[in-house]
DNA sequence: TAGATTGTTAATCGATTAACAATC
DNA sequence: TAGATTGTTAATCGATTAACAATC
């Protein structure tokens, strides 16, 4: 869903009020079926002799996602990679804000990026409250995660996106999407490798 | 199956010399079927009556990732996410190695990060051939993602992670991974707001 | 030998695709 | 009306699971 939002916000920007479902799969490398197979089962969204009509369509899938609204995002953990997540600009046009950074390091508590002062973890459950705070962004090192993790949990956020490469224990109300760049470099190698086997089967064989 | 590597590097770690497909299924939330399967795809691992040896199915599942060995990576875009890229230790482990990073922006070239100086796109296709690159982490902005590619591309790297947030058109030669934090922030927005509608329609009906 | 566990075959399940009546 | 395209049903395909002979 998510691509093809992505997908649908190009052909909107390009000026094209409507898109069928086989123009939509050839961009996106799918079938025709798929696609409607994919809406129809949110619910009637398209317009038989016509298509989709990419701005509601759009509307539709936000309102699906969740993404019709803004939601405020707590940084945990202000390292490197911390620090760079608050200043890819990408989250913001996508309906989410991070509005507030945590740390334990005392050299990182106190300091400012992007406008945000990075406050200590002690005082993430009453900011949670107060500014209705829902997602997690976890960005602290594998030792730490899972102390991390309870803290978080404790604190009642809903959702948690995992930058530590270990396997958090979670309780089923909490959600969780791992992002581990180690594990993605070594798809792409493996598919690297997969290409260069075939290939020198063909030759070879 | 990077999956089954951690998991097994941190069952060998912990000092167990064998693990079953069954445990090895329990921890990772799978079927022990499933485990059997995806290791004899790829040949016999196992020893009937005694299970997989942890550390000598460590090394096959490396040499089938094409992980036993250290690949060069070409970092290309060194503004934040770059910078923090450069800054993230958890790809040394894993058999990578960011060797050289790129950019175009003047302020930017010369500098240095992590003991990396910066140089100028223009020496990619050089330096690729020089250090045996193979790999290039992609981390511009989603307008200069599509001209980075061409030029990654006629350098000869035959795999990209793509941070932009854009559908690369690459040859069928050259693999990609995609990497879209605000993508995946979504999948965990929606799939906390899929939770709530379930506890909301429990409570209700 | 008895117990444990594999690799693999057959059965089940779900997801993808093709086809088409309904509709604009 | 004719052409285009949907939503949905039926057919196909692939992937997951269960079962079991082979093996340590």
């Amino acid at each position: 869903m998510s691509l093809y939002l992505r997908e649908l916000q190009m052909v909107s920007g390009s000026g094209k009020p409507t898109i069928s479902s086989s123009t939509l799969a050839r961009r996106l490398g799918l079938t025709a079926s798929q696609v409607r197979k994919d809406f129809a089962y949110f619910g009637q969204f398209g317009y038989p002799g016509i298509g989709y009509r990419c701005d509601e369509l759009i509307q539709k899938i936000r309102s699906i996602l969740g993404t019709d609204r803004v939601w405020p995002v707590a940084l945990i953990g202000c390292g490197n990679l911390g620090q760079a997540l608050l200043g890819y600009r990408g989250f913001g046009n996508q309906g989410f804000s991070v509005v507030a950074a945590f740390d334990k390091q005392p050299n990182l508590v106190g300091r400012t990026f992007e406008g945000l002062t990075v406050r200590h973890m002690d005082e993430l459950a009453e900011t949670v409250v107060a500014s209705k705070i829902e997602l997690a962004v976890l960005a602290v090192p594998a030792a730490a995660a899972a102390e991390a993790t309870q803290e978080i949990v404790a604190a009642g956020i809903s959702g948690i996106m995992n930058f530590a490469p270990v396997t958090l224990n979670l309780p089923p109300s909490v959600s969780q999407v791992g992002v581990d760049l180690a594990i993605e470099l070594e798809q792409l190698a493996f598919s690297v490798v997969a290409k260069q086997r075939a290939r020198d089967r063909s030759e070879k064989g």
